[in-house]
DNA sequence: TGTGGTGCAATGGTCAGACCAGTAATTGGT
DNA sequence: ACCAATTACTGGTCTGACCATTGCACCACA
């Protein structure tokens, strides 16, 4: 049989390789610790495999302890990988809030070295996603429609995701992730009111065009100035938002813990 | 479906109960270390399960180490059980060679970024902590006495931490903390015969030398550029080892014990 | 209104038979 | 005696079907 060229980009159909591919989707962090991943008979389509090697395939995985499956329910990513998953750097921010810029001043960093690494090593399949990712976020701030939030947030994410992947650095990605996970979780109300004005909004949107075409470009240093630029201003406009609320908080004597 | 009662005998027909039992077949000696047992066809009929069982059985035992099979020839029992019992991270590395370095880029990454705030920002205090921590490492290795590894690696470890605790970004601390400790837990033998051999050490203590009198100075962009520097060397000083190692392994040739 | 059963659809688990792809011994010709 | 083609194995993959378990939506009953 002859391979079509995609499947030939796509890898052999061996379970090996299907067990090789599944596990970089996770290192990759695609398929993230705790999900459940697609049925077998989705994955196969999606892999280009039978049902048989597919299962040797998670087979292979089930047995590395990467994956755990139950009959009738599905298969979950093994919540064992995860060295930062459930980061002890939580207590921290719920005793100094102070920790929050550094660490964006970490995020900074990585982010930087992320989109450097992704203008001089990714390859033009990554860059293709790269550019669907920006699109699909710009396409959702340009609609007229009223701006969701939360949506909003999502697709901001899958873009820097889309980026750090293209640095094709597993732990670089993963350090990334959880640093982000952790910032959501804990400020993910401040961003919220970042994304809600005009003014933040638009500079944010300015330099995600900037990032986007420098990292595509392939000009490396471009892409890790903006990068830096990008994080800086959003510690930046979160310290004025902190200030501002500081203000209202003690003018209107209102005391809410968040 | 009901069982026949030779079948409750022999087991239930899952992948798992094949491998136990062909595991079971090989430690009473009915199969020995090196023989080639039946083909799959024949032990499908001779276990009463369909192949595709039997293949996911098979994978089981082929990823514990106890068989190895071979396209066109057959499924041969390997030499020596596996006794040792390795840690799914370790697992990780095996198997993906790559990520130490992936993981030794972000870690450089991080350490510089360290150094650099540790020489801007640190104190006094954190001056004085760090040199103390740098003389007890010189101390050590100066001693005529034949070096331990595993005290030095703990000096080592203390002097860079003491850096990062300059830093004064709990954030970079623990993220560089956390990737140290998955660094060592996966290569630490490696790790070991750097500290051994008199070149590598030598390089090691002059760059450790460079980065302490740069932090202290005060000199922010020179401490960074030198922590670069060492986490680069190592970096290089662990692909050399490998590919020694590789040649090693291949001009040792097989020895076969049978 | 709530609660417990019941059916259905989706999931993983197993099966049978076919064909593809490598291996190695056999065979036949030179 | 040698070498190439044949051939009868081996494991590797695919297809489509059915079984067993799960979870959820639905509905009758209290």
């Amino acid at each position: 049989m002859t391979l079509s060229s995609e499947e030939q980009v796509a890898g052999r159909r061996t379970p090996e390789n299907v067990a090789a591919r599944l596990e970089q989707l996770i290192l990759d962090g695609v398929f993230r610790p705790g999900q459940l991943l697609p049925s077998e008979r989705r994955l196969c389509e999606r892999l280009k495999v039978s049902r048989a090697s597919l299962r040797e395939g998670l087979r292979i995985l089930r047995s590395k302890q990467i994956i755990d499956t139950r009959q009738g329910h599905g298969s979950t990513v093994a919540s064992l990988l995860p060295m930062h998953q459930q980061s002890p750097l939580m207590h921290l921010f719920n005793d100094h809030p102070r920790t929050l810029f550094d660490l964006l001043e970490v995020r900074a960093l990585l982010e930087g070295e992320s989109a450097f690494l992704a203008a001089r090593r990714g390859t033009s399949m990554d860059r293709v996603v790269i550019t669907r990712r920006y699109r699909e976020m710009a396409d959702y701030v340009e609609q007229a429609a009223p701006i969701e939030v939360e949506p909003l947030a999502r697709l901001d994410h899958a873009f820097h995701l889309a980026i750090s992947q293209a640095s094709h650095n597993p732990v670089l990605v993963h350090t990334l992730q959880s640093l982000t996970d952790l910032l959501l979780s804990s400020v993910f109300a401040s961003v919220k009111h970042l994304y809600h004005r005009e003014g933040p909004r638009e500079m944010i949107n300015r330099q995600h065009a900037r990032l986007h075409d420098a990292v595509v470009a392939g000009d490396a240093e471009q892409a890790k100035q903006v990068a830096l630029e990008h994080l800086t201003s959003i510690s930046e406009l979160l310290r004025e938002l902190e200030a501002e609320s500081e203000r209202l908080e003690r003018s209107a004597m209102r005391i809410e813990p968040w």
